[in-house]
RNA sequence: UGGGGCGUCGCCAAGCGGUAAGGCACCGGGUUUUGAUCCCGGCAUUCGUAGGUUCGAAUCCUGCCGCCCCAGCCA
């Protein structure tokens, strides 16, 4: 089935609006942008906003968006992010037209860059100690005071440089600083460091440098080097756009690309950072970065969720300044209705409980007939078997039901789905605990299929699942994270203690339908009346699926009741 | 108390001086062999607040209030 979006008339957002008057008026005649992840983590939900952005925005004006590694800091950094950093952005459907870039590529351009700094005057090699910068730096409402290396003369500056760069000193004695103004009321330009010592391994330029670029300095002269034209962040870098916009005029570069920040995604119960998601792995809170809950590229994807839905909720909340908190039920809405269209039919029974049709021949085996998709006949049908044993669900008997319950109990008909009407006929159950351990019915051998020749109605359809033809199967029940909305809201409580308990519930006798042995891992099937479940992609074993649910149906019993 | 941002329905979000789009949620009703889907209808006399300009303001101006970000040799 075609992957379906939206396709209505969005009002473009505030930056779309720029782009478009840029094209209309001439200032370019292709717009490049760029999504630059640091390779030191992996790619979550917020990410994939600022995928959507770049990507898309470079798709709807027929321009490009280039995938750049922003690896200035070695000791953080690591290949095996940059491919899984790949892998996610290719996953959720977008293209880099040239190869993969790295701001590394750019390191002997950035530093003959800063040696025109030093030559110019602008910049210069401090030799305080990180403690005296930070205090040299002065206080949000206090100016700062000046180096005392601040005066050093081009010679020496340039000397002191080369000799930093040759590896002559130690990390955290020499940094080499724009010199612009220690008054500035933005501290970003109180003689920003932008050269440090590290003599750290870098995943691709090895030993070669003993001093790294830092991120205002290098971001901005990247995205020249490569004409960007707009280069979109997240509004905690409103602050550095002066910075950007500094080192690019004083450097009188050909091209000037314009930052525009935006807001970063929050969503209601979960966390985004990635020191914290971080925390989760590491403490054991999760089964790893890809652990199903995580909203982690990697995570979504093992929960069933397909790229196309992740896209459609970028595209449903839109680009603002605004901080926002979006629902978490408007990103499980978005995989409701692409699953809604693709995900074939299936039953099972989490929660087993059996019950047995005393007037069906005790050897027979029929074979009924479901519908993959009742809206959608073209995805074609399957066999079902049905015979005297069956389980139900459990939930789906109650000893003293309610008028409004309409599913079994004692007087009571209801449908099996694609089976047939069945009559309550007497249950046991286990006195010391309660527990219905049997229930007894007859069925109406009028109604194979659910439907009664007579036309009676009957008010409840419930899944069922033959019980000697099921296949067991292991189902998790996975929820969200937290139980409350917002975890970090109380500054005194740490957010793990938010965790939800039950956001993960193994289920290790559910029973399917025989036809779920042949359900490939990544594949997701709708069980009716419970949710979509997709197989586990790692713990899939053939013809023994392990489920993960990616999310509920909707139910509006639940609320009632 | 320095600087930079933000404040439109419960949650997002259009609106760009001419009299409040849309989505999610929610509430009704219809269809239904998934209490699902689908379909119809309802849902801000009001735009943080107080003034001002104007025939006319959510949109322009001023003050006030609230929230977020910034003092890494992280990005």
């Amino acid at each position: 089935m075609e992957i379906l979006e939206d396709s209505e008339k969005k009002p473009l957002d505030f930056i779309r609006q720029i782009i478009a008057d840029d094209l209309q008026n001439g200032k370019h005649q292709k717009i490049v942008t760029r999504f630059p992840p640091e390779p030191n983590g992996f790619l979550h939900i917020g990410h994939a906003k600022s995928i959507c952005l770049n990507f898309g925005v470079a798709e709807e004006y027929a321009g490009t968006c280039n995938l750049r590694f922003d690896d200035t800091n070695p000791s953080k950094e690591d290949v095996a992010y940059v491919q899984s950093i790949e892998k996610d952005v290719h996953w959720l459907g977008f293209e880099w037209r040239e190869k993969v870039l790295y701001a590394s590529d750019y390191f002997p351009q950035l530093y003959d860059f800063a040696v025109e700094l030093i030559k110019q005057g602008k910049a210069y090699v401090c030799e305080l100690l990180p403690d005296e910068i930070r205090e040299y730096r002065g206080t949000l409402t206090e100016p700062g005071r000046e180096s005392p290396y601040r005066q050093r003369s081009v010679e020496e500056n340039l000397q002191l440089f080369t000799q930093m760069k040759n590896g002559e000193f130690s990390e955290g004695t020499h940094v080499l600083r724009a010199k612009i103004d220690m008054a500035s009321p933005n501290l970003n330009m109180r003689d920003p460091v932008i050269y440090r010592v590290l003599k750290a391994h870098h995943h691709r330029t090895g030993n070669t440098w003993k001093i790294y670029p830092m991120y205002d300095y290098t971001h901005c002269l990247s995205d020249m080097l490569e004409g960007i034209t707009h280069s979109l962040c997240t509004l905690e870098f409103q602050d550095h756009r002066p910075l950007y916009d500094w080192v690019l005029d004083t450097l009188s570069t050909p091209c000037h690309p314009r930052q525009i920040e935006f807001a970063r995604l929050n969503l209601t119960y979960t966390v985004m950072s990635k020191r914290k998601l971080l925390k989760m792995v590491e403490g054991g809170f999760v089964d790893g970065w890809d652990d199903p809950r995580m909203l982690t590229i990697s995570g979504l994807r093992r929960r069933g969720y397909t790229p196309a839905s992740i896209r459609n909720f970028c595209k449903t909340i839109g680009i603002g300044k605004s901080e926002s908190r979006i629902d978490m039920g408007v990103l499980e809405n978005e995989i409701r209705s692409d699953l809604n269209l693709r995900a074939e039919r299936r039953m099972c029974v989490l929660d087993p409980v059996k019950v047995i049709l005393d007037n069906y021949p005790d050897d027979l085996v029929e074979e009924m007939t479901g519908m993959n998709h009742p809206q959608a006949p073209d995805m074609g049908e399957r066999a079902i078997p049905f015979a005297r044993e069956i389980y139900i669900e459990r939930e789906d008997f109650m000893e003293n039901p309610t008028k409004k319950y309409h599913r079994l109990g004692p007087g009571r008909e209801v449908r099996l789905r694609y089976g047939y009407l069945i009559q309550y006929v007497s249950h046991s159950k286990d006195e010391a605990t309660g527990r219905i351990t049997e229930i007894h019915c007859t069925y109406d051998p009028e109604t194979k299929g659910g439907t009664a020749p007579d036309g009676r109605k009957v008010k409840g359809t419930i899944h069922w699942v033959c019980a000697k033809k099921g296949l067991p199967v292991t189902v998790r029940l996975y929820d969200r994270l937290f139980s409350v909305e917002d975890p970090e809201a109380d500054k005194n409580i740490d957010f793990l203690e938010h965790l939800n308990p039950m956001s993960k519930v193994i289920i290790s006798d559910a029973i399917a339908e025989p036809s779920l042995a042949a359900l490939q891992p990544g594949e997701t099937v709708q069980f009716e009346r419970q949710g979509y479940f997709c197989a586990d992609s790692v713990e899939s074993i053939a013809g023994k699926p392990v489920l993960n649910r990616t999310v509920t149906l909707r139910d509006s019993w639940e609320s009632k009741k």
